[in-house]
DNA sequence: TCTTACAACTTGTATATACACGTGTCAAGA
DNA sequence: TCTTGACACGTGTATATACAAGTTGTAAGA
């Protein structure tokens, strides 16, 4: 797979582990973009691009006439925003999760997304998953990759992650995804599966995501338990 | 209150406005970085900031070598992402909502916030606000507006729009906010002011909201009845 | 016919320069 | 003592230039 290697991706990583393992503490001011620029020797644009990918991530506020701030914040929890694989989240923050293939075959694509302009006769691997954290199920996903471009997926490759397939194997290059997130009433099969109650409810995440060039490739939804889930945001103000 | 004019953003804004109003279709490429430098009298750095500005967004896709395609989206729910006002939010959408000033008084911070780093002895103006969706109550917003800097909100600001009245009025720069969304067992007050019954939950948005210069100014509790709730984001993968 | 190479376009990255503008300090002056 | 203004230093915006690199069409060549 083809790595950014790029000059201000390079620094905007270097400030961030920085930043992770104490060396520019929450509440401190980094370096001057000028100090920053000889630091790395290079120029103030690039520094700057590489600061404001961190403003974006919320791990800095830049201040006119003053400098940028280290932000004091941690996230532990699933990312609605934001394209993460499970695998990405589950290594980056010890949560001792397994993963269970229920089902992997070939489908049709189910209502909700034919409403939402996919072809009626489009071809698609439908890939049933059970997340279990600490020994609980916690999350029921399903999805249904497209083919083209995605013929088949391996068994194995679900089970350890999905998209360093997509991505590593097939060289499919994810770019975003569209979500939408409701409460909703419990089916038999999300009940069974995630040990709801009667009386309980379950958090639905609907997305499509699409490459590069804006072919879509997956159609997911995501069932939560409601009392395990919890996501955490942060929003920039925009006025545009 | 001081306004951005920059020529970047007039020109994001002006293409935005030619995505709105057809101009430019989705699945159709805008015109190409040089024909847009052109076009505004503008250098090629900053017809990119400006188209960035749009990538970010989602509403354009940068393809390289090829050009920026329009992307088919519209959203028009609950924005958990990004800070709106509810205000702006109506009028963006035509909800026909109205609100409801339930209290407005001097309180101190409750518990959730106390956890979280907010001095124990902050001084607080508490508003609890009740918005009704075609005749519907819908969401409960609970906030604490933090003195300094807001000693008081006038019971009129606070139903017409807080955040015109804290931008505008005082002057405040709201710049970011972190959020964190469950979905919990509703309190007697909470089934009572959203009609719920003993089988429904509540879906729980908290959040703390910061000016520029990372002063903490607002905290809400926002309880959102659960068939009423629906938000939907676009998100880019980032590999930082 | 098929392949290769090139040209012409596109966006991506990096640099140097200039000035605007917000913030804080400090010394001169009323 | 208080205010003002100059200055240093910070980030914000805009420009011009150069080259890297992805995409596509076309013409040359086997």
């Amino acid at each position: 797979m083809k790595v950014n290697r790029s000059k201000q991706l390079i620094i905007a990583r270097d400030i961030i582990s920085k930043i992770k393992y104490g060396q520019y503490r929450p509440g401190t001011y980094l370096p001057s973009e000028n100090q920053l620029t000889d630091l790395y020797g290079a120029s103030r644009e690039t520094i700057r691009k590489a600061l404001n990918e961190l403003n974006d991530l919320g791990l800095i506020q830049k201040i006119k006439g003053k400098g940028s701030i280290v932000l004091d914040i941690q996230r532990y929890t699933f990312p609605i925003s934001g394209i993460t694989s499970f695998k990405e989240l589950n290594s980056s923050q010890a949560m001792n999760a397994q993963t269970k293939v229920l089902q992997n075959k070939p489908a049709s694509v189910p209502e909700y997304f034919l409403a939402r302009g996919v072809d009626n006769d489009q071809r698609a691997t439908f890939l049933e998953r059970l997340r279990i954290v600490n020994g609980e199920p916690s999350v029921l996903d399903i999805d249904y990759l497209l083919d083209p471009p995605i013929q088949k997926v391996p068994t194995a490759e679900a089970t350890n992650s999905l998209y360093e397939y997509l991505e590593g194997q097939l060289g499919l290059r994810i770019s975003y995804a569209t979500k939408e997130v409701t409460v909703e009433k419990p089916n038999v099969e999300q009940k069974k599966l995630l040990n709801l109650t009667d009386r309980d409810m379950v958090v639905a995440v609907r997305s499509m995501t699409y490459l590069d060039d804006t072919t879509l490739v997956q159609l997911t939804e995501s069932y939560h338990r409601p009392d395990k889930f919890k996501f955490t945001d942060f929003a920039r103000r925009k006025r545009i």
